[in-house]
DNA sequence: GTGCACATGTAATGTGTTACATGATTAT
DNA sequence: ATAATCATGTAACACATTACATGTGCAC
């Protein structure tokens, strides 16, 4: 069905907060903590043009500006791919390997989805996320207990850490979130 | 001066432990919880010939088995890279955008290094990573109040949970090897 | 008048992903 | 016999990274 690559949603997602040029989208990269996402212009232009041939975002040239600039716009058909991804349904895979994209996902659901998706995405997340610290819980008994000191062990320890702290964030956002709509 | 990814090093470390097959490494990375790894075969198969070609491993047919089979042995050249690699400095780079690839290192300290570069591995982990959450917090601050309950603002607050989770958790190791040293 | 920030691109390279492909051995 | 697991690969494709490249306007 779909399957563009988070650069291109990240740079949908701000797009849809306010029309941006190239130069604009590289520096939020580097200022937001949206660090993760490089801002070498080899992959932020290309990316921009896919968009623009996909019919997703719109360029306009500004000429109030004294230097050259293009400023790119979201199209309908640009939010309706933005949307798509951000309603999909949360996978195992999701929590296991993309993490991260999960969260780019939630912090653009403002604005683009009603609440009601948002606690949908919430709901699902914490399913899934339970399920994954369970997992790696019933894992954790399998290591000798003289392995207890290795840094292997340790840095396991360390991942089961990490997403528990997920686990939580999830569940207390979840509960705000239920009380503001109820 | 070195720059393979984070899978061959993965490979490499994995490979140190005991020699495996092709088949045993894809295996590893779908049963043990270094899952953000693929286990397609058309990305572990090369690395292992490009890491072949470059004499980091040999592979050893293995008549005794059943079936046709290569064992593959992590060479001193490839020793010597794999040590490389895990005893470099660590950057605020590695903190932002490789955390992952910080814990495959440490993961893989054991067996590879002395203590004292586990030491001194965690000292620069924590010096990088309390910076980072103190750069976080500042930027925290910038936030208008009235955008505290979006989702764009409890994104961010999530990734300040878990860098804080992490530096949490150095700070525990780093107490518990400081102790055993000295 | 020199350097920096603005602003946009291209080309080479490497590599991960997906899909395709083959064949042997073991268990049912 | 036939399905599942073992075992190894290749080819097409898309993409990110890095380095290279160009030019403008402003500040000092």
């Amino acid at each position: 069905m779909n399957s563009s690559s988070a650069l291109e949603y990240a740079l949908l997602g701000l797009l849809r907060q306010k029309p941006h040029s190239g130069y604009d989208l590289r520096k939020a990269f580097v200022t937001t903590p949206m660090r993760h996402f490089s801002d070498s212009p080899g992959s932020i232009y290309p990316a921009l043009r896919r968009m623009q041939t996909r019919r997703w975002v719109s360029a306009m040239v500004e000429k109030d500006h004294a230097r050259k600039r293009q400023e790119f716009t979201v199209t309908s058909a640009g939010t309706r791919a933005l949307v798509a991804w951000l309603r999909q349904p949360i996978t195992r895979e999701d929590v296991v390997w993309r993490l991260d994209q999960l969260m780019l996902r939630f912090a653009f659901l403002d604005g683009n989805v009603e609440r009601s998706d948002a606690l949908v995405f919430l709901e699902e997340f914490e399913r899934e996320m339970t399920a994954y610290v369970r997992e790696l819980r019933e894992y954790e008994k399998t290591f000798d207990s003289n392995l207890h000191a290795t840094t292997g062990y340790l840095a396991f320890k360390n991942g089961v850490d990490s997403y528990h702290a997920q686990l939580v964030w999830v569940r207390h956002v979840r509960k705000e979130f239920t009380e503001v709509v109820s």
